[in-house]
DNA sequence: CACATGTCAGTGCGACTGACATGT
DNA sequence: CACATGTCAGTCGCACTGACATGT
């Protein structure tokens, strides 16, 4: 049922638009949902993706960190502190703005960080390993688009 | 910076199959994240992905759910049970085995379901609308790899 | 004073485990 | 009796809104 060759696939007429990204929806979910609960020992995805954008970029104010994530402020404040509890960041008033707050990703988050990283890829790649070459610059390639769509608005 | 041609698309080496295999997951639990919340009223993504899959299989066990949802059994029992109060699926004893109850979409739910696909479609479509020929065929062929990564196991 | 930043209080969805009733 | 199916009870993560203190 599935080419192999991207030459083979099929065009996406934009009538069909909507049921791609209907589908892509529903695909990256189901993705998430596997892979997230697992792997974590009982954060969920939003968590690592807090962690990883700190290492990122350093250190954050709370309010960028909700807007990155697409959280309101105070569910943010809530998993800052559930996360400083885990001794994975912590802390320290922003110099420049004394009502703000800038969190910093500590070594400890490094490490749970990768450890997550670890966990979570042990999921993935046996399967990812039986894909082609094709198959595999696809995911490669999609990852970036993904982002892209996350990212505007 | 895009390539608009698969065959300029890098190879993947198998070293670093761990590094994509974490970034897939991370940029699908942000696409995840940003659709779900604002297209669900107060439903999360697992309600719809439910919804999604009964209308695809048809009536469907509660254990059978929780199996392809990835989640337990006494989670889908209230999953399921607040989507029977808004009235999109009913329940019905499985003629086979008396122990079982056979879940089954409405035709509410069958509305609910097309209402949540057109706001999320909406959220993506006119992103989606900007990729040329060649990354819209790569985001389609990623479902199908990102539906093969979720079901094994 | 208007506004931005962050926290607190209260609510609800949506996972989990463990214990249990019931049917095969 | 062993086992599978589903529910109940209790817990916790993680979103939300609205109200609020504090700093710019």
């Amino acid at each position: 049922m599935l080419r192999v060759s991207d030459k083979d696939l099929p065009a996406v007429p934009s009538e069909e638009l909507s049921t791609v990204a209907v589908e892509l929806v529903r695909s990256a979910s189901r993705l998430t949902r596997k892979v997230g609960r697992v792997a974590g020992k009982s954060y969920s995805s939003a968590a690592w993706r807090v962690l990883s954008d700190l290492e990122q970029h350093g250190p954050t104010r709370i309010s960028d960190l909700a807007a990155q994530q697409h959280i309101r402020q105070p569910s943010m404040t809530t998993l800052v502190r559930r996360l400083e509890d885990e001794g994975w960041l912590e802390r320290e008033p922003d110099p420049s703005d004394g009502r703000a707050i800038l969190v910093r990703l500590t070594s400890a988050g490094t490490d749970a960080l990768n450890d997550y990283r670890r966990v979570a890829a042990e999921q993935i790649v046996p399967i990812l390993a039986e894909f082609d070459e094709t198959d595999r610059r696809t995911i490669a390639r999609a990852i970036a688009l993904m982002q892209r769509l996350s990212d505007l608005d």
